[in-house]
DNA sequence: AAATGCCATTAAATCGATTTATTTGACTAT
DNA sequence: ATAGTCAAATAAATCGATTTAATGGCATTT
């Protein structure tokens, strides 16, 4: 009862395994093998439900069908949303995922790229950290496809997926101001990453052009939510005057609501509130938190559309492309600032 | 540049890949070779970076060193964190982790199963849709170590991981009685899964003990979340006399959130809300909603470690485990039915 | 009739490791 | 002197596929 061989069919039915491989991988015409023997061969392998080895193939090939997925960390819903996305794709055109969190870390990132080059996987799809150009320079030198999504590398030229991370805060910044606010603060993770860089210049663009004062907070990040929410607790205890506040991921989100709703403070009438990423937390709040809303879908499907084009085009000659997707504004609350 | 093989270390050093093999594998003293030939091997080997093709040592000996983690759906947060949690686990044990989401569906499940088994993955994670029962006895008769989580499979005898969910579910619908609540709903997918039936269970047990008529909702499941929030909606409307809800998992939670939220039901005054599964979505809507909350770490550390037991201890002769935990119940809101 | 070309198929090499079986030389026991 | 033991290392088989190079048979060309 044990697995079935290529040896095992081609001995059964009297031939090489040589045709047998031939016949399965569709090369029957080119080499003109007979048109009964193409169906005997294949009516036996239906019947006992033969499939090929993959690691033997992988190990013959150097294909694998196997894409990298590398997210900052899978138990968030904007990855894990992307993750779901690119696995359904991925599936679908013959290609498996293996997954993994990097948490921003590294060295941790690093070994991840090497368990994956290891693994032979035909190609890479990464929300990279910082300090990881060296190595994914390396695996394009090695004519790796990569595809970067949510944030790119600026010494790294290869395909990448962006929102227009700089319009969109610039935008809802503006919007705030509009509304009458004036002393809007900024919260966001220390990072250097391109798109946080991004999202933090908007929102000095248009705090500039109105002359307001921009107040940024930046968090260290923690895996300790706690470590995270001390933080904010003491900004927003300090800092009395600000009439709203912008968080510059979800992550800050979520820990800024929780502070918000444990120091009792109003929304929107103490405090006006956007946040970066919209999903159920910030639908339900109550009142409902406005939002930039990426769009999920279209990352996804621009993501493993590139990616997929890359490994079907043994392409060299293609240079690489920048996909910068427009972002939605959910504006939720109340739409005025109170006069006081 | 190309990747060095075992061969390019064995002549480069004038011995065979053989004793390369062995000392890299750690049998250098089982195989008594040479102390400084060992030396001499290692030093090389670590300067160049050597690292064997996993490809080939899986074809030769079997093992893939990788994991498959089948959940409902990654991108449902009470799986992403477990998914999470696991994966960490499994990567400080040296195993990698391939996942999936079945979406509950039988077929689709089949075909990862299949997927999973070509790879030559060591051990399953599951969490298992109905009807998945031939083939994971399939699984299991040829030796291969399964885990299920989340839910059992009557006719499997296998290793599970599960909570308590009959006493929760009962726990909670006895609290919202002594409460003072009377007309308590139950709001669930239509599932045989056992959990369900168990949580099912516990609320009807509860309502029994006191008398009070069960009111049990079960909508279709679908992809497309406006299918589910037509019929609860309707749901609700119709059932004006209910005091409170009770929602058996945290999806059809957090599209009740949003139907009571269009619908301007007051919570609790209008009606009262215990969801299963806690999460931040729970903990920011305001009021808060009461909700059980399960174990996460304790369930991703019980499943891994069960499995970790298996793979490690080629042990025919354990029988098979199940690991009940659990849960918190985490009450939010106002402590009493306000009397009318 | 020998040489050439084409067909249909297959033997053998290859991918890169592990593992079994064998070799070689030194030393010991009979 | 001969067989037997042992240490140290290696040759060769193996895993299960793909792919290159080779084969024998037949028809056609010169």
């Amino acid at each position: 009862m044990k697995k079935l061989s290529i040896v095992d069919i081609a001995n059964h039915l009297n031939v090489s395994k040589t045709t047998v491989s031939f016949i399965l991988n569709g090369r029957a015409q080119e080499k003109r093998i007979g048109k009964e023997l193409v169906e005997r061969v294949q009516k036996f392998v239906d019947e006992v439900g033969y499939k090929p080895n993959s690691l033997a193939k992988s190990l013959r090939t150097g294909k694998s069908n196997i894409i990298g997925l590398m997210v900052e960390d899978i138990s968030n819903p904007f990855f894990a949303a992307i993750a779901r996305l690119i696995e359904d794709r991925a599936y679908k055109n013959g290609y498996k995922i293996i997954y993994c969190s990097t948490d921003n870390d590294t060295l941790k990132t690093r070994e991840l790229i090497n368990m994956f080059r290891d693994r032979h996987v035909d190609g890479y799809i990464i929300a990279p950290p910082e300090g990881i150009e060296d190595d994914i320079n390396s695996l394009l030198k090695d004519g790796m496809p990569v595809v970067l999504f949510d944030r790119h590398l600026p010494n790294v030229s290869t395909d990448f997926v962006e929102i227009d991370n700089l319009f969109s805060t610039y935008n809802a910044t503006k919007h705030l101001i509009q509304q009458g606010y004036k002393n809007i603060a900024f919260i966001t993770f220390a990072s250097g990453q391109t798109q946080m860089q991004a999202r933090l210049q908007g929102y000095h663009n248009a705090l500039n052009e109105s002359g307001y004062k921009p107040v940024v907070q930046e968090i260290i990040f923690n895996q300790n939510e706690d470590l995270i929410i001390g933080p904010l607790t003491t900004f927003l205890k300090k800092n009395k005057n600000l009439d709203a506040v912008f968080f510059g991921t979800n992550h800050v989100g979520t820990c800024g609501l929780k502070v918000i709703n444990s120091l009792g403070i109003k929304v929107p009438s103490d405090l006006a509130l956007v946040s970066f990423d919209d999903y159920d937390v910030f639908k339900l709040f109550s009142p409902p938190v406005t939002a930039i809303a990426q769009p999920i879908e279209a990352i996804a499907d621009s993501v493993i559309t590139v990616l997929l084009n890359k490994l079907n085009t043994s392409s060299q000659h293609i240079s690489s492309q920048s996909i910068i997707l427009k972002t939605d504004f959910n504006i939720r609350g109340s739409s005025k600032k109170p006069i006081n």
